[in-house]
DNA sequence: CATGAATGAGAATTCATTCAT
DNA sequence: TATGAATGAATTCTCATTCAT
């Protein structure tokens, strides 16, 4: 396998210079075939013809069809969590908890159902008979690093006493399963987003109570009260 | 792979025929071949080669390459699933909630984490491109069943008093991805089990702990006035 | 090759034998399939499908597939020509020709566009690639020898002054091709037969017409009357 | 200046670029191949070994095996009936009608018997099971045309009281077939042409003098007067 | 740089035929 | 005798990849 040529150049004084723009018709005509097909149902042919390209073209930009789908998933990958993540710092200095809380989820149930990643989840799931690799990269860049980053932020709220967790990581998976585990799941098996934009607000805002019954004593001190 | 010692076949009163051998040998060469290399990546003719027999053999028993596939998935699930929903029905009745809970989570990942199952769903997925159908039979029939039978018992629970819930479903949901969300997520995307036993007990432990402060106030009393 | 066995045993005295059954109902199975789908489109399975027997049982009574359709063709053959061609040695002693010859050619109309006498020439055509000799054995048996036959008895018919004729086979196809050329001709083509009954009469009626007017010169002897 | 005289194909500026010849290599090697074994006898590996190329290289060229055949079948159609249908035409005007039919009917034998079209009726009506379409395609646009333009040919003879005719269309069949229907049935048959050229010179003389009796009665007072 | 043309290897599926019981 | 089970060899068609221009 030969190293394919760099994917990005961010500061291109041309950026939709001939050659950038017949990559961006090969990358998007891929993508969109791969989250529609998959990795092994989509051909080369396929992605050629619908680039608009021949497909030695296709082949001087990209080693190989491997090169291609890494090359979208990572740069999908980038496109996408990031603002997410700049968001979710700014809960560590909450004044209002639960009103923050349920706000970033909504905002994480948001970003995560976003039609293309949740095929893009797919798409590496299944091709990961053939990559495996690829998919624990995926795994690694996005799922995992999200759940590091809430945990960041939960032993933040934690020392100002807001939480009270032992693991934080463990922490943080229960809240993003709480949230959103139902949708994450049942989309990989469903190709239509199987949930309507208000059914997802409820299960983000059933997650979050839940998670804040359990990982919030103090916001729940009537209960407890009443029981002493 | 050895067969493990087979006492008896309960259902067949012949289930040795040479037919039935055939049968058994090839559907165990499909299925470890689909597992390892997804739908599209076996072929018919590795799945007769490992089973020992002609493709012509293999068409003889399944019309077709969908067929196999679903007749493997199906026959799988039903072995799997069922134990455990058995067991389920019994928490209703449960005397010590917190520990028959902590016994049945700890089934229930069991269950879940049968490495033949989890590489199911990752087949199941992979294949949801070029099979749709199956990808939703599978769903209903596996997931969701179990999501419907928790509900039931929560719903039982909740009537005599301990839990106190709204939504069953929902709350059956945040019971399962609390239990084994990690879990389900993260072995999509590693070949191998990602998790040790330990960790597992772990994960299944503490999901059931952050369920009993999420829905079951009155067993966390003592641990409000321990605190207090 | 090996030979099979005989196919037709007439003076058997238990007509309906066991095994006399199996083999008509092969070879309706076949037919009709052959007939519909032609030679190489017809496998042995769906003929045993059809028949409701094993394959084996097919091969016991016919050595292959080669053997079978031989036996179709012989035999369907043997049952359809023999009448008509009993009939036509009547003509040589007409009384009233013309009468009388309408009357054989609707005979030999309706004979030959039997569908399953049409179906069959399709049949042999299509096969002829695969066994040129059947086709030739076909040609031989059935038309060749209604030419042979109605060139027999227009010498007669010349030998009485009736018709005035130089080459008596080639007369022969004269009234053959006049009679049904464009009706076995374009049946060749088309599935369902393409003429209606009363156009068969009208093409048939017409042939004899030019026929006559071509060799029966006395019959028209107005015109040459009328000339001179 | 590139405008001398072009001695070669005036249709195409490039006639023998590299893959206008790999197609005439294909269609030659599929033409005698599906000539002579049928068009299910016939196996795309066979065409492109013959044609020295590679099966994907074939199914670039045509879309599968049908339009290959379709393909073969329409160009030779193409290339063989127009210019007898040509020459027809001349027919109309003729001021020997007797010379100048003798001399199209020796056309008319010399057009069809060529062995390809020939072996081109054998290769249709044995494909019709599988393509019935084409069957019924190929008639309409070889001998039905035909028949059409005879018709048409007929009618201004009849204008010009040269033939007495009813019916045209079938007037015209009754030339077609006794001029070369017993050609045309017996070649269905027999692999190798079954006639000499004498004998069809023969059966062309011999099959107009009977049309003439039938239908030119005026060139036929001569005749009569002679015998009487 | 881009392409039309090409290909070896392999995909799913079916065939006529035979074995073993 | 009749069959369920089996198969080697072909079938049509596709794939990722490369050559030649």
């Amino acid at each position: 396998m030969k190293e394919h040529i760099q994917t990005t150049s961010p500061q291109s004084l041309e950026p939709d210079s001939r050659s950038a723009r017949t990559r961006r018709r090969i990358t998007e005509a891929a993508t969109a075939l791969f989250l529609e097909h998959g990795y092994l149902g989509t051909s080369m042919d396929q992605i050629a013809v619908r680039a608009g390209v021949s497909k030695p073209t296709v082949y001087r930009l990209w080693a190989d069809k491997d090169a291609l789908l890494e090359d979208i998933v990572r740069s999908t990958l980038d496109r996408a969590g990031d603002p997410f993540r700049a968001k979710l710092a700014a809960l560590a200095g909450s004044e209002d908890l639960r009103a923050d809380m349920q706000k970033l989820a909504r905002e994480y149930v948001a970003m995560i159902t976003q039609p293309s990643l949740l095929q893009l989840r797919r798409l590496v799931i299944g091709a990961s008979h053939q990559l495996p690799e690829l998919a624990q990269a995926y795994y690694q860049r996005a799922p995992e690093q999200t759940f590091r980053a809430l945990a960041d932020t939960f032993v933040q709220l934690a020392d100002r006493g807001l939480l009270q967790i032992d693991d934080p990581l463990l922490t943080a998976t229960h809240f993003a399963f709480l949230v959103l585990g139902r949708v994450l799941d049942k989309s990989l098996f469903y190709r239509d987003a199987p949930f309507s934009r208000r059914e997802l607000d409820v299960q983000a805002h059933a997650g979050v109570e839940a998670f804040l019954r359990a990982y919030a004593p103090q916001l729940h001190a009537t209960d407890c009260v009443a029981k002493a």
